[in-house]
DNA sequence: CTCCTTGCAAACCGTTTGCATGCCC
DNA sequence: GGGCATGCAAACGGTTTGCAAGGAG
């Protein structure tokens, strides 16, 4: 690990500690593990998969601490979740700019996409409406360029 | 119910006859029934209420053939269904054009709305990625008008 | 020492499935 | 009459909750 991600992830754990302390509750290893796996996901995990991850290092953690733990954190904006239809939630640690995501419906690759423009226009819709955008979720579905090139 | 209407709904039966016909599947009365309960809902509708809705008239129907039917009709892009957080999904009847979803976190209001500007630019997002588009769903989450003037 | 957090198991809830029966064509 | 559709109940999968035990401050 570089001595840069390794500063990275002091800063959130630290972020952690911090909001916890304000809330008045603890600051736990579980909350720690989880937050690390977040961290160095490559990519959007369930909650399953987290479960899993935290087990490699501590077997005797529960599934409900994992869906505890993500849910205070999603609260704290520390984490976001995707929701795909009925497959469930993935998260993912919130790691500065807000972004959105393409969903490949074949090999359920996601990628993610900010685009400046996006994000003006439903500033825009949303006046329109007179309704006080708070977040949004955009998801394209479709079909990635290695899911195609395999197609054919 | 005024003519007209009336006969939007036989459109969308005599739809569902034809694409029933094409599947060499049949053409059941709850089928028709819960056509007809999307056809009259004013809002969007989770299976559960579809089914308490079509049971007002045929006390009989199952959950199930909510479930079956809907997922029928939304492989067949008679109806769709936006999908909220955890909280499930929501079926609307397809009227027409594609549009998207403002949701107020408040009071669970949807307000649907449909933006030129912003289907362009999901091509053109796509298209960046080498992405093939299929489907998207945009979700706007925040505040309506009337929750915000309850509120102050 | 206190209260929050945890692990476990049971409960929950929306959705799906197997099966015998019913109904459309 | 044959095969799809239905209703029912059971199964399912993800998520939440109650509770007693453990651990942080």
């Amino acid at each position: 690990m570089s001595a840069e991600k390794q500063k990275d992830l002091e800063l959130y754990l630290d972020e952690l500690k911090t909001i916890v302390k304000k809330r008045g509750l603890k600051y736990s290893t579980q909350r720690e593990q989880i937050l690390k796996v977040l961290f160095n996901a490559k990519n959007h995990l369930t909650p399953e998969e987290i479960y899993q991850e935290v087990k490699k290092e501590n077997t005797s953690i529960g599934l409900a601490t994992v869906y505890r733990t993500l849910s205070f954190l999603e609260s704290e904006d520390i984490v976001s979740s995707i929701s795909f239809g009925s497959e469930g939630k993935k998260y993912e640690l919130n790691r500065g700019e807000h972004h959105d995501h393409m969903i490949c419906i074949k090999c359920g690759k996601i990628i993610e996409f900010f685009n400046e423009e996006l994000e003006r226009l439903q500033e825009e819709i949303a006046k329109k409406e007179n309704f006080k955008l708070i977040t949004h979720q955009m998801n394209m579905y479709g079909i990635c360029e290695e899911c195609q090139k395999k197609d054919q």
